[in-house]
DNA sequence: TCCAAAATCTAGCATTGCTAGTATTTCTAG
DNA sequence: CTAGAAATACTAGCAATGCTAGATTTTGGA
């Protein structure tokens, strides 16, 4: 099982490095810049390679970049958890989620905006977007039906969005944080559902 | 000054049908539905007029669907709020905000992911952002430095395209408003900034 | 060593945003 | 009313993009 034949180790390898070239280009220039034309020269092949590889195209490549994505924000937010709890959970987390979305911005984009429909959403996906939720929704100390985690989660993604596209003012970026973990640590405020 | 020339009249009378083909078509199929050549075709004309209009291309045409879209949400947002007050301001104004957003998702999406920086922003624009983010600062009654207002604004963005790609369950929406009522009505939690 | 299959390339299609140059319409001056 | 100038609009085409069919080369096993 170890043993993979060369051409499968080949292949794997390659895969990743369209994968890593996509990841970098579009974290530098945006998702516009990374053309399949590209991507082929960055591997050292001609395009029709790429369609080997993920025949879904450019489509394809993005929601594979995505899903590292998710894993990677998911272990970020994880470690940045820990242990704590409250407020200093709430700061530590929503500060990790800001910080990967700050410094992976097409990575960030294209998994949020792509299409995560029934074609796409295979388990892994399902599981992997699931394990996302549960860390806000631990570091919050949700303990409802979710729908304080989706409102936290929620003001994650504007802020860090809104970050991004300048409509914020980035000396007060350690403020939101606060203001963050003073709006949603866990002293549930009024479960006022009806 | 009532009295435009016929020309300037039929210009701009063609100018708002180019808009409004922009906007319904990208609403309804998004902006990658939105070619030049279905909009030439939309308002009778070929593709050189739109750049008569628009010198810009498509960005620009983009970019003044934003404008229109930034007058008609913070119209819609301030009508919502009335003269409400605390959780019942907070919440009108996020219904009314998340509305918009569901009901215009083009227009609403090109507001935030174009860029508006120097180049684009004329002081008009400026004027616009900043009466929209005014509103939401009164619906929660930010009386600080801002950084509240920044991440209300910042939930009420996340939740809406969170919502819009199928990553929130439909059956809360009226709860997420409750929510957001209850962690960022007036009651300013603890302003613990360092 | 030879052949079949896998892998790769060449060449090209259709679509896109956009534009140069030409034809046509419209307004105005005589 | 008519001729010329200015505006308006169109034809035709470019370059870039995602993608693919078919030819060609390389590879690995008998």
């Amino acid at each position: 099982m170890a043993a993979q034949s060369n051409r499968q180790q080949r292949t794997e390898e390659r895969r990743r490095r369209i994968l890593a070239a996509a990841r970098e280009r579009a974290d530098a220039d945006g998702w516009g810049a990374v053309t399949t034309r590209h991507l082929a020269d960055a591997i050292g092949y001609t395009q029709p390679v790429l369609y080997g590889h993920f025949p879904g195209g450019k489509s394809e490549i993005m929601l594979a970049v995505a899903l590292e994505g998710f894993v990677d924000l998911t272990r970020q937010c994880r470690e940045a958890l820990g242990r704590k709890r409250g407020r200093r959970a709430v700061e530590a987390v929503a500060a990790a989620y800001l910080r990967f979305s700050r410094e992976h911005p097409a990575v960030y984009e294209v998994m949020f905006q792509l299409p995560i429909d029934a074609r796409f959403a295979s388990d892994d996906t399902r599981a992997e977007l699931r394990a996302g939720f549960d860390v806000l929704a631990d570091a919050i100390g949700d303990d409802g039906d979710g729908t304080a985690t989706e409102v936290f989660w929620g003001a994650l993604h504007g802020v860090s969005l809104l970050e991004r596209a300048g409509r914020m003012r980035p000396a007060q970026r350690s403020h939101r944080i606060t203001e963050l973990g003073a709006r949603f640590a866990t002293n549930a405020p009024a479960e006022s559902r009806s």
